[in-house]
DNA sequence: ACCTGAACACCGTTCAAGT
DNA sequence: ACCTGAACACCGTTCAAGT
């Protein structure tokens, strides 16, 4: 005799993205999510394969959240600016901004996104390619077509990199992290929009 | 009365280290790691706090062993060059790469070092700064040493992100991983090497 | 067709009891 | 002083049994 459903895969995965933000990867377990839907953890296997394709599941939604607050940032960079939009290094270093503050903001989700734990796999790549669309784009105006996918991929790394070692205490010893970062991406903008190198 | 110590810490951290590198984090259990000495998992408590003071053991022996790596890589530098060593823009490409070998050869180590799960600690700041010296003293030699923590830092950033995307598979859609890994490097010298940004 | 309790095979960690 | 078995409080996951 049929029963009718009590929670829905989308349920899981919103429950299981505010546990994620609230109180870790570790604290995200099927039974504290279970709860959180109303439902016994077995349950939860009806959804879902396992804890696993849950995690993907949020890294997922979480590319597209980051994908639209950078999306934002950039029609931000428009309306600011004069009547044509942005310069393009003025777009790039509000989208570097715009991915630091996400970072800052929710910590737990940028780390699943961007660096996963070893046998987690992440968000699904064409979730991710269009999370950074808009820096794509602005590469494009900065490098032209040929070399923005290379330019994107330079800021993408320096800018995770950085954020990564900030997470980690590496610049526990001196100076102000938030001009390093501004200083970083400015410098870049310029490297990439100046000649070729030597 | 006294019993003799079947073990000790050293002995405890190389079969971490061995068992991190053989079967990852996940696979790193007191009890393997217990085994592997000849012992049971609650006598490690004896030598270790717990599971996370041993992954911190792990991480500052694992700086320490990448310190070793990256002056390796200086001291080739110099020896293939002219006779004075070779010039910074060039070492500063072969620590890149000396960098990016050791993440490929020793994957889970390396990332327990520059992106460690939440809530672990990394390594002691001692043993990392240690680690990174050989930078240090090239970004000295490329930018005087005014700005040479800023270079340094710079240049870690933009190559732990590189690694990072690349383990993560960012790179699976095209293009030589290697080249544009040598090519970013060398552009982010030649950047740094130049006049101040605009 | 979904939900559940019970069970299984693990974890890290503690502790009283042995030597 | 160190080592151990037993135990505790967890995990993720499976599955037969209920409705």
């Amino acid at each position: 005799m049929p029963t009718p459903a009590r929670t829905s895969v989308e349920e899981i995965v919103a429950a299981g993205t505010r546990i994620l933000d609230e109180v870790g990867l570790a604290g995200l377990t099927m039974q504290a999510v279970a709860a959180h839907v109303g439902v016994r953890s077995p349950s939860l296997y009806k959804r879902v394969r396992d804890r696993d394709e849950l995690l993907h599941h949020i890294a997922t939604a979480t590319a597209r959240e980051l994908g639209e607050r950078l999306d934002d940032a950039t029609v931000a960079a428009s309306a600011t600016g004069s009547s044509e939009g942005a310069e393009p290094a003025e777009r790039l270093v509000r989208l570097a901004h715009a991915l630091r503050a996400f970072a800052h903001a929710r910590p737990e989700r940028y780390r699943l996104l961007f660096t996963p734990p070893a046998n987690t796999l992440g968000p699904a790549p064409e979730a991710l390619t269009d999370a950074v669309r808009a820096l794509l784009e602005t590469t494009t105006r900065l490098v032209g077509p040929e070399d923005s996918l290379s330019a994107a991929r330079t800021v993408t790394a320096w800018a995770t990199g950085f954020i990564s070692m900030e997470f980690t205490g590496a610049f526990r010893l001196g100076g102000d992290v938030e001009e390093a970062y501004t200083y970083g991406i400015s410098r870049l903008a310029a490297a990439l929009a100046g000649p070729p190198a030597t």
